[in-house]
Formats: structure tokens, C-alpha cells, sequence
DNA sequence: TGAAAGTGTGAGCAAGTATTCATATATTGA
DNA sequence: TCAATATATGAATACTTGCTCACACTTTCA
């Protein structure tokens, strides 16, 4: 396991993210499947804004993406991978 | 994988904890080996306060533990199970 | 007992951040 | 083209947070 300079910032910034309810309930939302923001917002019972923010900060962190659907923007994870970071990170939880 | 308000919180915390540079770079460094205060703080060049104030928090957080050798703490990592996570997300970064 | 060394801690401050509000932008359909 | 819908965005604000400073606490040893 590598930990130079940039390593322990991208590290940092990765957890970061992660880190935050709103962004949190974000993504375990988007693992059962994509949704455009107003369904978001409607589940997370927040504002069509806030999510909006936040879902620019996981779309510039690459976290997410989407695809345009009319109007619409229908965000899904990137990479499932970070369903394995946040079990793995689940189960030292429950020690 | 459970989903449930408290898993949430305590998924985001424990996140939260390891989205700042002192703190992995303090988890990095104890990777190493135990230490004591003096010699983190010597090793990050911060002060010792700083560095105090942040093994506050990994200490109420569980991600690290200490014990007691003369005036000295020597603080040391609670559950190498961390490194594990920290890895994959590197990965998870590379990509 | 008293000084020295190691560490912890509270207050204060500066920087960062999440949300709201108002509004801009973009797309669709009439 | 114009209204309606979906989303993005900038500014403002309240809140959080990491650090410093000053000092308290604890342990050791002379």
C-alpha cells in the first residue's frame, strides 16, 4: 500500500465524500437503481437544490454519472465498487 | 448490505473520520509501528496539540487505542481490519 | 516535594461546508 | 415561439471543524 503526498490526498477526498449524510443516503439510494433528481429529493424528502448540489459533488468526485433522459437526468453510481468499500467499511462498523 | 438510519450515521461518521489529511496521515503513519504523541507530531511536523486533538477523535471513534508507558501514550492502530478498507479504496481511486 | 517532560483540553478564530432562496438554463410539447 | 417542467447555479447564511494558544493534568525522578 502506496501513501506519497497525492496518494493520502485522493485518499482523504475520497472519504470525504463519502463522509456526509445527504451524500451518503445518495448513494445507498442509487444502489437499488438510477433516479432522476426530483425522485431523489422526493425520497431523501429534501429539496430538488440541495440535491442538486450535492449530486455535482459526487459527479465531480466521479462517483456518479447520468444519462439525459428529455429533460430529465437520470444519475447512477459509476463504479459498484464503492458497494464493496462501504460493506467492508459495514462490517468493521460492527465489530 | 443493511441500509437503516442508524447504519447510515454510523456509516458517514466513521467516513468522516478518515476524510481528513492529519487523520490518515496519523492512520498511515501507525501503520508503521506504534508511536507516541511527541513522536507523531514530529513525524507530520504539526504541533502536539493539533496532533492530541486528532487522536481524540480516532480514539472516540475506535480507530485507535493507546497504552500508557511512563508520562508517554504510545497510540497504535485498534483493528488492522482498516488498512483493508484503506487499500480498496485506493483501488478504487486508481481505476 | 518540586521541577521537568509528556500529554490533554477549553476557548477562540479562521476556513470550510451544507442548505435555502432566488433565479438561470435547458428541454419538451403545444 | 411560448409555457411548463426538470435541473443547475450563485449568493447568503448557519453550522461545523481543524488549528493555535494558553494552561491544566499526570507521571517520573532527583
Amino acid at each position: 500500500m502506496q501513501s506519497n503526498e497525492q496518494t493520502i490526498i485522493h485518499l482523504k477526498d475520497f472519504f470525504k465524500v463519502l463522509g456526509d449524510e445527504t451524500r451518503m443516503r445518495i448513494i445507498l439510494l442509487l444502489r437499488e437503481n438510477p433516479l432522476n433528481v426530483s425522485d431523489i429529493a422526493r425520497a431523501l424528502k429534501m429539496e430538488q437544490s440541495a440535491i442538486s448540489h450535492q449530486l455535482r459533488v459526487l459527479y465531480q468526485h466521479r462517483v456518479v454519472t447520468y444519462v439525459r433522459s428529455g429533460q430529465e437526468r437520470i444519475y447512477e453510481i459509476l463504479d459498484n465498487h464503492i458497494y464493496q468499500i462501504i460493506a467492508q467499511a459495514q462490517e468493521h462498523i460492527e465489530e
